[in-house]
DNA sequence: GTTTATCTATCTACTAGTAGGTAGACACGC
DNA sequence: GCGTGTCTACCTACTAGTAGATAGATAAAC
């Protein structure tokens, strides 16, 4: 039996995939309340600004995915297979429709609009999968597990980019396949034995 | 000097600079009728509803990219030309920041919440893209100017996540050299001569 | 052990402002 | 005179956010 969430933690859970599917703008005091069944008002005493609600979502968005990540280090053998567990997680959200898109991505489309506090933090986390792709890579760059074209730090975002993009055309072509379609070939090309 | 634009194309040119800024839900009928000097009536004698407004937008974009890319096929003498200089367009875009996002890259984001006319709309983009880039690869490969490692329909959808995660990348840090650091290598890579 | 005070989470009811959209009048040009 | 475009003035619904009340839990004071 899984533990009946907190009220702040329910209302993040929805904010959340109201975010994912229409950004910022997209969601409203009202829907959240609507959503769990409680007043606007509540939502205003966990957090009083809309501004302050995201934020939070973003911190705790970021301290879950530095989680995972941070294991994915400890616990996946190679940089090449973390680097797929990456992707894999992402690859199964889609498919199954849970998450089936970055929160940050949705939130940095929008970044001229977002107040400061908001924008900030979710500059922070793409710079933070940055550094974590960048590593990866380059570890196995170093035990010649991977063959990079370019510097670590170039084809970290590439990578990164790829993964978005793909996110992207997913949902635009309303193809959940299509995330591994494009992604994939990208880590094979990576993983390829040095010619 | 340039002919004063009629009311309804400044309507759509403003509507276009909002949404790539802040999506759908980002900009209001009286944000229009401000930034342009009329009323926010005026602006529904144009446009009735939100929904004709934004379907007008994608339809006019989407016939100026069609024109456009039609264009960089007949002028343009090699596929790989043909992708650099679209490539290039965008990369002067987000450069001096006059179209630093596309709209439909933008919309598309947001398809769970958009009207359907718009959604729609924008799925066609896509898909027009989509088959733009793919012939575009196959004349290529068929001339043996540029080398696949997909199919053709692969490789193109590759090349179009990679390009609209590069304008989110541009974005979320704030630095209009990433997207030509991203898209570059990858038509580097297809342009490579047959090793 | 009862009283008093404080804290937490919720509620109802409200505010000022904005959303998209409408009705009807006025003016201009063909 | 009729169509086109613009205006003023308005509407209803919704926005984020506030005020003030209530109920229950906790804890200190006597």
């Amino acid at each position: 039996m899984k533990p009946v969430a907190s009220t702040s933690e329910q209302i993040l859970d929805v904010a959340q995939s109201l975010i994912v599917a229409g950004g910022y703008n997209g969601f409203s005091y009202a829907d959240i309340a609507d959503a769990i069944g409680i007043r606007k008002a509540s939502i205003h005493h966990h957090f009083p600004t809309k501004a302050e609600l995201v934020s939070a979502l973003v911190d705790r968005y970021r301290q879950r995915t530095e989680l995972g990540l941070k294991s994915l280090r400890e616990q996946s053998a190679s940089p090449a297979a973390q680097l797929q567990s990456y992707v894999d997680f992402w690859k199964a959200c889609i498919g199954n429709a849970s998450l089936p898109f970055c929160v940050c991505a949705m939130l940095a489309g929008e970044i001229p609009m977002l107040p400061d506090e908001v924008a900030s933090r979710v500059r922070g986390h793409f710079h933070h999968l940055a550094e974590w792709l960048t590593s990866v890579l380059q570890a196995g760059a170093k035990q010649h597990l991977l063959r990079l074209d370019q510097r670590p730090e170039q084809e970290a975002q590439m990578l990164m980019a790829a993964v978005h993009g793909a996110m992207l055309s997913a949902r635009a072509f309303d193809d959940p396949g299509l995330f591994a379609a494009i992604v994939e070939p990208q880590i094979a090309r990576l993983r390829a034995p040095v010619r």
